[in-house]
DNA sequence: CTCCTGTATCGATGAGTATCGATGCATAGT
DNA sequence: ACTATGCATCGATACTCATCGATACAGGAG
């Protein structure tokens, strides 16, 4: 090897600036990582969490969300449901209905992992 | 309703700054999203994806990637064959060898869609 | 209390997928 | 040409999951 072909950088430097892509994470921080992105996953769930989010007042009934879909009620509680273990939503009782507010944080976690510096 | 009850920002404004729930996605795009995830969304591609980005040289070979795992040869295989199809690692075969790279981009696009402003 | 409406849970089913052993293919070495 | 090695593909199997209808549960209305 020539010493025009030495590094300047080390292989952590100049691969990429992503934590994820700079670090190789451990089995459990990948299986909970996992978890969140498996949640993420799905073409519903992404349309679920963003019609929430977008949503006047920033919350949506399940009745307003599943009006959106040609799926039937309990395919969108799954689906509801799902988000709310993986942290992305949470959900409030007021009277007859269910309203679900997007819980931005988890995304920007992912982002943190996913940016480049 | 009172006056102080008015919102002082429109939906959007008031509840995110993450592009994903600040506007609601359509069907198609949400289609494209949720490729990238499901390819995202398991232990052993991200472990793998990450170890590759990690590797000195920014690349590494089946070889010493299937090392790291409990997993037959054709399984990493087929991770690999799924994190390429979604555009986040690339290879190419030297010699006996096939040396796998990160992509960094669909990441980034990744945060694009999550980040906070 | 009884009925109605909105939502969650349950059980079943079909589709998707993670995994493996066997095998095929490409390249290097002899 | 033959063999050995690294990797990809194939076919089978077990498991996960998306979806539904049926049903249970909660709260409001009468």
């Amino acid at each position: 090897m020539s010493i025009t072909e030495l590094p300047l950088l080390t292989s952590t430097e100049m691969v990429c600036c992503s934590p994820l892509l700079r670090e190789p994470i451990d089995e459990e921080q990948a299986e909970r990582l996992s978890r969140v992105l498996r949640a993420l996953a799905d073409p519903v769930r992404l349309r679920l969490l963003s019609l929430i989010g977008a949503h006047t007042g920033g919350e949506a009934c399940v009745c307003e969300l599943v009006e959106r879909f040609d799926l039937s009620q309990p395919t969108i509680s799954h689906h509801l449901k799902l988000l709310r273990e993986a942290g992305l939503i949470t959900s409030e009782r007021r009277g007859t209905w269910v309203y679900y507010r997007a819980l931005p944080e988890v995304l920007e976690q992912l982002t943190g992992l996913f940016r480049a510096a």
